[in-house]
DNA sequence: TGTCGCTAAATGGTCATACCATTGACATTG
DNA sequence: CAATGTCAATGGTATGACCATTTAGCGACA
């Protein structure tokens, strides 16, 4: 039987043991995903909206505009904005001037996202406690370099609101994430900020779930939040670091009693 | 004129300026968000997938099947499908016996969306290296605390790779991503891996197209590696979480050229 | 003249149906 | 028994229709 060259015969195991004939070389051909058309489509807009092409606000083409365009079925056209949607690229409205408009993905994109992982992996809230240490106390270090004037009276009003909170746990807790990304935002780090706009807002549900925070504990986050507050004031990096750090670590001890179960939201 | 109570009129002025009629106290109604059938579809597999009632593997119904079971159009169900499909939750494959499997979002999900932030945020090449600065030392940290035998076996093994690898440049910088990767898994925080797994990678596609590991860099690259290592083998958390910031600190100068674009991808 | 209210048009949301494309189990065949 | 062909199950795509929502435009009316 003459071996004739068939692209197909992938699996098949023709080993060749006797040596040299002359098939052509081998194309070395790897996977090949075929992509699907709303995915070719979602792909090209969404280069455009990030690179900019498509500016943030900036209107898509309406569906059926979009349809004779591309030449695909309307059901094709929406598959892709939903995926852009989903992405957090776009958002999509209604009726008559409604349509599609870009979107830069934002903190809560980011957020959402994070959150995912976090539930779907199981994720434990002493491993949220360990990253908040990793990454906090850099991020009070470039805040004390960075902060602008406005960040800081954005910030005092913040920790005052916390003291003034102090009976009202829902409240205090809810100024708690603000106050923590506030700091963030001073650090001029949008990523870092989105980071721990996500976590902070993680461990707020758990917190709010297992209500840990007693008088004692409030008293004590007042008074380091002012010391860690002061630092950022003096642009001293390594004293907001530092300060930041014990901060995390006394509350993480705090909430060691809590931290057997995995992470448990909504 | 009589007001009569109109759910619509949000937008209209009515002041009242002259005091008590007797209105219906107003219900306090937030916006309301309307769903889409899709977006409820997707809601509902989501918690099933993220809870575990539809574990890591199991096949969910197929399209068809989901069109009898919810009522909705199959339009709206593979809507939902792709909804999920974007988040990481399920893969989809044709054929027979093909259909959708739920999958536990994963580090390169997780990656994807970090990407998207940074590219369309145009987040700097500068502040990604802030974001490794803040993370990579408590990592190191983790992994002197918590590495196993076969992590300290597979980080010896790239280690070595690395070396091996001094003037392959793109198998030395493809090893120097899976040498950071394996300290993130040894550290035993999976969102702390995630996070550095997506930093590591966008660093790495930046620092692939700038090109800029000298023969100098490379050569004080691996001695650092080496005793962040030794520093991780001796459980020593605190030489490891230090040296790590030294040799982070360093390449960090040495790319300071480099940085003043924001991240170019891909 | 201004405002209220109706209508029409534009747009996304949903549905029903048909057919194509892909894949693998299973029977068929040499 | 291995290669091959057939077919059924499943996702992928296309078409067309209609519903729901929103707003511009316009006309009636006070």
């Amino acid at each position: 039987m003459v071996l004739l060259y068939n692209a197909c015969t992938m699996s098949s195991d023709h080993s060749l043991p006797d040596g040299q004939n002359s098939l052509p070389p081998a194309p070395k051909l790897g996977l090949i995903h075929v992509p699907k058309s709303s995915e070719v489509l979602a792909s090209q807009l969404r280069v455009h909206i990030l690179d900019g092409a498509i500016a943030d606000g900036d209107a898509l083409p309406a569906e059926r505009d979009l349809v004779v365009q591309t030449g695909l079925s309307r059901g094709s056209v929406r598959e892709a904005l939903r995926i852009l949607h989903t992405e957090g690229l776009i958002t999509t409205r209604s009726g008559r001037l409604g349509g599609s408009v870009a979107r830069r993905p934002g903190d809560d994109a980011l957020a959402r996202y994070i959150g995912l992982f976090v539930q779907g992996r199981g994720i434990s809230l002493m491993s949220l406690l360990q990253v908040r240490e990793a990454i906090e106390p850099s991020i009070a270090a470039l805040a004390a370099l960075n902060r602008t004037q406005e960040e800081l009276a954005e910030l005092a009003a913040i920790t005052r609101r916390i003291e003034d909170a102090y009976e009202n746990l829902p409240l205090y807790l809810t100024e708690n994430v603000n106050w923590h990304v506030a700091i963030a935002s001073a650090s001029h780090n949008a990523l870092l900020k989105a980071f721990i706009t996500a976590i902070s807002g993680l461990v707020f549900k758990a917190s709010a779930i297992d209500n840990f925070a007693s008088e004692e504990v409030r008293t004590l986050v007042i008074k380091a939040h002012r010391r860690i507050l002061q630092a950022i004031v003096d642009r001293d990096a390594d004293a907001a670091s530092r300060r930041m750090a014990r901060h995390l670590q006394a509350l993480t001890k705090q909430m060691r009693a809590f931290v057997s179960a995995p992470v448990v939201l909504r």
